[in-house]
This record gives structure tokens, C-alpha cells and sequence, in this order.
DNA sequence: TTGTAGGCGTTATCAA
DNA sequence: TTGATAACGCCTACAA
């Protein structure tokens, strides 16, 4: 394997053809002055060389390389942030883009060679989907090229794309209360110890939307309540936080009738608990879970609130390339992402 | 947002520097002789002006990009492929290379496009996990590249990852068996209509197992089989052909007593057939599924075979690095990968 | 309508 | 030890 043959090049077509290399540059973006003729010849050269153009040496030239750079927080075990790449490459390849995807696996230093990667390459923007540290969206943007943050902004002074979870959030809770839940349990993510805002955004609304709700209901806020890690970057197994909080629930004879879990993940703990416990779903307690991931595997299949994961991706996608070309692709409508919830089979009137 | 505008290049650096730009690329490299006073004078001036090598460029020189192109056969549902692709960036990183991911979604044309986009931006080698579609493994080796296919190779011309299927599946049967299972039903994919013993392998492997291990046990090997769509491609649901099998099965008054499910999303249909029947897992049926993806996070945890999708990947790049440099990275041993049951809460002896 | 030539940011080969 | 310069493949004035 010589790994230093170099493909043909517009230079070897322009020989086979017979004219100037200028000449099959303009055949082969179609642009300029070429007779019929020539066209003719330079076009048989490039089928019979087996031209295709260096994207390195067009990028170099022109200092655009039509790539989207997008760093995404991790791809296992939790499926939604690969929902949400697999929009923004829809979109991207439907505006003429090519999108590279770097898993950052939730560490902070892959981050930084992720986007030290990208800028060595020249993508024309960058998208963090969702960043892990400050400082490497800092890096980016440094760069002066768009950024976007998706999901959990860490800086403000990029686009970013935020969803409100609280409305689902809030849905799902009404869900429960309206069937007559009075012990309702909440599992989610903990907030950061250093307080940033931004960053808690999603835990912030998931976490309020249970408060309120309960608040307003006239009951405990703080009774049955487990933060801790929401979605477990290494390992596969539901064997986490939700499982753990809610065997420990179970012990109490006066157990939650529902759970309302930050994530399908914590979800799919919470039914293995309940499971081993004897405690059937939703007959004895109700189950609501978020994200939308897990959430149609399971068994029952699980009420969750739903993210418009795919259309963050998208609408990412295409935010960053009408910061590139404002004048062919309009900027999308950034303010309108909901969470909704889906009901289905988990949840049922409280036993009492 | 000038788009235009172009990053300080080496130049910049020389005359910040009061150097030549040979200068600077020497300190840059660290190479070539540089007296201590100058190389001094450099690093201030890269320190300055914020100077980062442009690979673009540096590429297009050596015909050489550190860039290995990962084609993912899909992203969603089924997590498997995400984590070859987990494993793969992580070897390469350590190799000092990078992974460009392109997530093709199971669509031939779209994997042509991501084939077309590698070569363009002259990617040192490939690997698609797992093809879709022989002529497009075809145009990478046109290119004179290394080509690694991972798990379902299409053409036998170039590196191949394959796993032994048939053990961890012939286990799982034989575990089944001695459970005292007799009537044992077979859900997985399909083959290719076209005989392609390449792409078939895995279903060949998986089914044969099944087909094997009833014939050896004296128990009928066609009765309770269905084969289909093992893989929903675009749907997030468990209501697949699993599911409609199971349903099918359980009106016989003789069900089976076990399902060996061909991959983890069929096995979680086939769990929600059984629970809209009434049927307990395992008390009444047993079931194993395939690929430890979803297996840990339903209730119960499944008894499923396992695969090693992250030693897959990290193997796939080093063996593509290996093929690039044989004088610095060994060749990795390819023909070590075997599946393997994992007993988890899903099967037992059989009710009779 | 076609050809020539300069430059994008590197690396590498010569001279100086 | 340093500097000048020719590529790499492509694009684009400008000249012919």
C-alpha cells in the first residue's frame, strides 16, 4: 500500500484532454466560458482518469471547507444525542454540507482536542451538542467562526438552542396528579456544585416543574427526592440511581405511588426495582420517565416526555450555515423547542 | 461574521518574529537545526499571535492526513454500531489519528455520498461498520486506501472483521436446553434474498446455531421460527417483528417455553408480547436475546449474547493504522473475536 | 474561448 | 544555523 501514490489531479486530466488545466477547472465547476467541444473532451478525460476533485486543496484555496464540526457530549449508553447528530447531518447534506461528528464521551479534555481538531481542519462552524467545559466553547469561538450550543449552554454569547423541559416537565407531573398521586417520588440529575445557571437549565426546569407541581398540589416538595447521576457514561446497566433510590423507597410502607425519572435511563432502574420489590406497573406504583429513548422498549412501554432530539440536530444544522450564508439560507425559528409528554402504559390512577 | 477572514498562519508568525517562515516551521516540527535564541523568539511570537498549524494545509503537502473515515451502517435504534465507533476513535487517538464518523442510517446512496466525502478530503484509510451496499466498498479500495470492514463484510478483497456468531449463539441454545426447554422459538433477521454468503454470515451463523442445536437435541427445527426485520432502522418502538411473532406464538396452546431472540430489540418485543399475554418472563418463558445493547435495562435483565462491539472498533483502527505504517504499529490478531452468553434473569427451567 | 501565473499554508530541498 | 524557493491541487484574475 503506497500511502504517498497521489490521486489524479485536474493536471492529469488537463494532459489527457489536451488544454489548459484552467480549462477542466472550469468544466468542472461548470462556470466560465467553455466550448461545446472542449467540454466534450475535458468531460470524456475526467471519465477516463477517474478525476474527483481534493476537497484539501479547493478548502485551502477557497478557506471554506463546507464541513460542520460537531462534538457531541457522549453516544453511549444514553441514544439522545445521536438522535440529535443524526438531524444535523439530514439537514447539513440537504444545504450542501458534510458533517463530522467527534464523540467527546463526556470528557472534558477529548472536548478540547476535539475542537482543537476541528479548527486544525477548518470547519466552517462548530456545534456542541451539549459542551462538557466553558472554556472549549471559549476556544471555538475564539476561532471566529459560529457557534451553537445545543441543549445545555454553557456560554452566552453563542447561539444556542435551548428546549423547554419544563412544560413537559410540568405535563407529566399534572399527568400523575390527575390520576390521583399524592406520594410522588422525583430521580433526576443533580445540579452542579458551582452554581452556573446556564448549565442547569435542563435540571433546573425538570427538577422546578416537580417543586411547583407538588407545590402547588399542597405537598411535600422535599420528601421523596434522589439527585445524583442521570445517565451513566460507561457503563450499560440500569442497576443505577433509579434503581437504587427506589428499592430504597420501597422500604417504606408508605412507598411513592409514582416516580417521576429525569431520564428513561433512571426509568428503566426504577422498573427493575419495583420489579425485584414485587411492586407491579402501573397497578401499584406509576412510572414517568424523559427523554423519550428507552422509553418504547420498555415493558410496559414507559410514559416519558418526548424531546424534539432529531430537530435540535436539525435546526443546529441549519442555524450555523445561515450564520455562513445568510444571504441563501434564513435563520431558523430558535425559540420554539417543547417537551411533550407521551403517555403510554406506565402510568395509571394512584392505588390510594 | 467574516467568513473570509483567514486564521495567522506561519507567515504571520515569521514576521512577528523577525525569522524566515522556514524558521518557524522548523520550531513548529521540531526539527531541523535551531539555535536556542531563535527558537525562543518564535515561541514568543506563536504565543502572540495565537498560531495553530493548519492540517488543511500541511495534508495537502503531504498527501498524508492522520484522518481515518468511519462509516457507521446506522446510528439509531440500535446502539451496536456506536460502539465500534466508541472503540475505534479511542485506538486511534492513542495512535495519534483521527476518526471522521458519517453516519449512513442503512442508505446505500448516503453511504456512496460518505465514501465520495472520505475520498475528497483524502482520508488515510476507511472502515465501514458495517457495509451496505459491495460497490461502494469498491470505490474505497479503488482509491488505493486501506479498507477494513467490520462484522458483515460485502467483498472478500480487503481486511475483514468478522465475529464468531455461531458460539455465543450455540451457547445460548445449549443453555436453553439444559433448562429443559423443548419447544424453543427463533425470532431474527432474515436472510438476503440473493445468496451472499459474506452478508449473511451473521444470520447464517446466529439462525444455523438454533437450527443446529434442535436438530442435535431431536426437536423439530422449522416449527416455531420467524424471520424479518431485526433491526427497525427508523422506528423507536419494541412493537416489531418480535412482538408479532410472540403474539403469534402464544394463541398456540403449545407456545414455546423459550424465545432466542436474534437481537435485544427483538427480545424486548417479544417482552412486550408477553406481558400484554400474561405470560411471566421467565417464569413462564424464558428469553435470550443478542447483542447486550438494550439487554441490561429491561426487566428482567435479558440473558443475551454478547459482543465485542468496542474491541471491534479499536481492533478495525489498528489495524488500518497498521496497514499505514506496518514499521511503527503492529497488526493487530483478527481472528479472535467470539461472542458470548451473558446469563442474566431471563431464562430458567422450563415451567414443563 | 482558452492559457498563464500567482497564491492559499505547509514541508522540504537547497544555498547562503 | 538560517533564508529563499519550489512544490502539493485548486481557483481566479488577467492576458492572449
Amino acid at each position: 500500500m503506497n500511502i504517498t501514490a497521489r490521486a489524479t489531479s485536474i493536471k492529469t486530466v488537463a494532459r489527457h484532454a489536451g488544454v489548459a488545466y484552467a480549462t477542466v477547472a472550469r468544466v468542472v465547476q461548470g462556470k466560465g466560458y467553455v466550448s461545446q467541444a472542449t467540454r466534450l473532451k475535458v468531460e470524456q478525460a475526467i471519465a477516463a482518469t477517474g478525476y474527483q476533485p481534493n476537497a484539501i486543496a479547493r478548502s485551502l484555496k477557497a478557506n471554506r471547507s463546507f464541513v460542520l464540526g460537531h462534538l457531541l457530549q457522549s453516544t453511549v449508553p444514553n441514544p439522545f444525542f445521536v438522535q440529535v447528530a443524526a438531524g444535523a447531518e439530514a439537514q447539513a447534506h440537504e444545504m450542501g454540507y458534510t458533517v463530522l461528528t467527534y464523540n467527546v464521551q463526556g470528557d472534558a479534555e477529548e472536548e478540547k482536542r476535539g475542537v482543537e481538531t476541528f479548527l486544525a481542519w477548518k470547519v466552517d462552524a462548530i456545534v456542541f451538542t451539549t459542551p462538557v467545559r466553558a472554556s472549549n466553547v471559549s476556544m471555538a469561538l475564539a476561532a471566529n467562526i459560529p457557534v451553537v450550543q445545543v441543549e445545555r449552554p454553557l456560554l452566552p454569547d453563542s447561539d444556542a438552542l435551548t428546549v423547554n423541559n419544563y412544560t413537559g416537565a410540568r405535563a407529566a407531573m399534572e399527568h400523575l396528579l390527575a390520576l390521583g398521586h399524592k406520594r410522588i417520588a422525583y430521580v433526576g440529575q443533580s445540579l452542579h456544585t458551582f452554581h452556573n445557571t446556564l448549565a442547569d437549565y435542563v435540571e433546573t426546569q425538570r427538577y422546578g416543574a416537580y417543586q411547583d407541581a407538588m407545590r402547588d398540589a399542597g405537598l411535600p416538595v422535599d420528601k421523596w427526592v434522589a439527585l445524583g447521576a442521570a445517565y451513566t457514561l460507561h457503563d450499560t446497566d440500569a442497576k443505577g440511581l433509579g434503581y437504587r433510590a427506589a428499592k430504597r423507597w420501597n422500604r417504606h410502607a408508605d412507598a411513592p405511588t409514582a416516580v417521576f425519572a429525569g431520564s428513561d435511563m433512571l426509568a428503566a432502574g426504577v422498573y427493575l426495582a419495583m420489579y425485584e420489590d414485587g411492586r407491579r406497573i402501573p397497578q401499584d406504583v406509576s412510572v414517568v420517565g424523559f427523554d423519550d429513548t428507552l422509553a418504547a422498549y420498555l415493558t410496559p412501554q414507559l410514559t416519558t416526555v418526548s424531546l424534539p432530539a432529531r430537530e435540535l440536530g436539525k435546526c443546529a444544522a441549519q442555524l450555523a450555515v445561515a450564520r455562513l450564508q445568510p444571504e441563501r439560507f434564513a435563520c431558523p425559528d430558535i425559540a420554539s423547542f417543547g417537551s411533550h409528554l407521551v403517555i403510554r402504559n406506565s402510568t395509571t390512577q394512584s392505588p390510594g
